[in-house]
DNA sequence: GATGGTTTTGACAATCATTATCAATAACAC
DNA sequence: GTGTTATTGATAATGATTGTCAAAACCATC
């Protein structure tokens, strides 16, 4: 069972690329239809669920249950920091994190500990007083 | 506009209570109806709801985005390691992890951050030897 | 470039958890 | 007890995700 290249799969790629944190399957698929691509959904869960399981793409669950995706520009394992106004992403290690999981879980007789670990936040720009009124668009 | 106290919130707080690590609001009313109980379903929901945002239970999104309900013994903040087989879970401090947390945040001018953090592994009885062929059940 | 076995696609139906409705019921202050 | 009002629950509605399966696309090979 190989693998077979398609623009869809490509597009898919490419759409998770140009996008600023993390997206929704449906939001992804939107995106795409919006800008001509006559993708159908299921394919753009194919392969969103495709890049995740290749490491190709983080993926999280947003508070509601939906699932998010984010093109994964680094490499290794490594944790997130959310605007949850904005949507801005940043990568961050957590080495600290990482040793403390591994411990506690040691220490309670757990093994293969894996861990969740995403941090939420406002970034700067979300934190001006939103005495402003206006606020930051939210999902693009 | 004021709670009132009704058998079916203790109903489900008592549940919730007996139950042994993370349970769904579907699971928990499959129970509770096992037990003789003609609770509705979407009491169940909103009880569950109710008690975690009144900090009397914990919640969390199973990685295929079911919401999971907990009875929480800790008064204030805290963690889980949890077993994916056999649902055990602890409750655990991270004064480490609080501090982490904040720091990353602050470090990248996010204020108002909040975590998840959850460590998910097997524990020491789920551990032995799979060999034994036979597993624990999994969800009561 | 044509051919053929396979994988992939996509329109649509099917699932499944969760939420909304809303009339009937139960809490509780008086 | 009575009246006001929050709560309940059967059921419909929603909404994300997955299953179905014939048609279309890939790609190694001729
Ligand atoms: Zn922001
Ligand atoms: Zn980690
Ligand atoms: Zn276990
Ligand atoms: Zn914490």
């Amino acid at each position: 069972m190989m693998k077979r290249n398609t623009w869809q799969r490509e597009a898919v790629r490419e759409a998770l690329d140009t996008t600023e944190g993390f997206i929704s399957a449906q939001a992804l698929h939107s995106a795409l239809h919006a800008s001509g691509s006559p993708i159908g959904l299921a394919t753009v869960y194919r392969a969103l669920g495709d890049l995740a399981s290749s490491g190709e793409a983080d993926s999280l669950q947003s508070p509601d249950g939906e699932a998010l995706y984010r093109a994964c520009s680094t490499a290794g394992h490594h944790h997130h920091l959310i605007c949850r106004n904005c949507g801005l992403t940043v990568e961050i290690e957590a080495t600290e994190v990482e040793a403390w999981a591994k411990g506690i879980a040691a220490e309670h007789g757990f093994t293969e500990a894996a861990h969740v670990v995403d941090v939420f936040g406002l970034c700067a720009d979300c934190t001006r007083p939103a005495a402003t009124t206006e606020s930051p668009d939210r999902a693009g």
